[in-house]
DNA sequence: ATAAAAGTAAACTAATCAGTGTAGTTTACT
DNA sequence: AGTAAACTACACTGATTAGTTTACTTTTAT
């Protein structure tokens, strides 16, 4: 079966209000969106797009859902520790994934539409980034089973696995967060995560 | 002298809408903030508002110049490369500063507001933190004297300068311009500080 | 003292926006 | 073919906002 079995013609206007409002909240701000204009880039009577989403919130909420879930199924990772494995092998491998995730565009829009909405309400935020969290503690988990097993010496794994994210969020993410550098490519993710990955062993692995 | 020799009224008033603006924007976001709350916070007409700043966009350009302006006053580092002091010394002078600047409070107010009116406006946005970046070259003009003297070996000096601010930023700014985190102590500045310039000298500095 | 400069309150315009109500049309299913 | 569900155009409410106008009062400077 294809991508679109077979779609009435309300699931296809839904889809046409939804894309319409990712793309206006990604690049004006879900503010500065009003539902006018959404149901004008729907092509869809704004009507209709009251008749799917009783309100802009429940219409933001549904799309910060719909993003994370749809982001967050692109990942899986192997975060079991493997002690014939070398550290550094192993290291590479989570930091390109994580890389992976932060480039897969819809992380950037997840963050982007979140941030409009949330920049000025701080609690919110945190639940939110709560959320996608979770999702980022295998660096750290696979940091705390190479400790137990004498293959890195960290003193404080919290805060060196910050330093990693660090490391990889300000090359990956916030420059392209800001759309103020565009998309990296392969050869460019790949120099990162070695890098990124070299700079932590030179640290933690000397013995 | 006193901090304010002699304010006319009308230099007070101005003051106390640029204290209004600066909060209310900081706080709710320039799109959320109306010029009429700004005249209630200030304890101001409206139309006392106007006759200060003509239109909002007057008052937030106004306000981005005012505050980045302040801040960049605040910093004055000694960029001079002295081949007889340990690299590792000046290093850590250098990336206090930085870490400093970042906690100044003010940069944060900055970047806060020119977010909340920026983010949707990718090449203004640009232009704005190419003004602050320029501050912040400090550190690679540094790396290049220290390279060129082969204290130490850096192959791609502008990546490994990005690296080095990575690790600062990702510490001292970011949790802080989010609002998740509350701001530093002296002791964790210095942790921090430590720990970034350990780390890049543990990958650049072994012969 | 007095006149100019600056501030005030309040009503006003014109635009925008979230959300509703309605009457008529199209689509989908039986 | 006929019916229910979904869509459309459009007019509407009520609230908010940027910015203006007016008629009046306070401050400041000569």
């Amino acid at each position: 079966m294809s991508t679109s079995p077979k779609l009435t013609r309300s699931e296809i206007k839904r889809q046409d209000i939804i894309d319409a409002a990712c793309q206006a909240f990604q690049e004006f701000g879900v503010q500065a969106t009003s539902m006018d204009k959404i149901a004008e880039l729907a092509k869809v009577s704004k009507r209709t797009v009251y008749n799917h989403f009783a309100t802009k919130q429940t219409l933001v909420v549904y799309l910060l859902n719909e993003i994370r879930t749809r982001t967050l199924v692109d990942v899986d990772i192997d975060t079991t520790y493997d002690p014939l494995r070398s550290v550094e092998s192993k290291l590479l491998a989570l930091v390109t994934a994580e890389i992976n995730l932060y480039s897969c565009g819809h992380y950037i829009d997840l963050t982007r539409m979140a941030f409009g909405h949330f920049l000025y309400h701080p609690e919110e935020l945190k639940r939110e980034l709560d959320k996608v969290m979770a999702q980022e503690c295998a660096l750290q988990r696979y940091l705390r089973s190479a400790c137990e097993d004498k293959q890195l010496h960290i003193p404080d794994i919290k805060f060196a696995t910050e330093q990693l994210q660090n490391l990889i969020k300000g090359s990956c993410f916030w420059p392209q967060f800001l759309k103020i550098e565009a998309p990296l490519t392969d050869e460019q993710k790949q120099d990162i995560a070695t890098e990124s990955t070299a700079m932590f062993l030179a640290r933690y692995n000397n013995k």
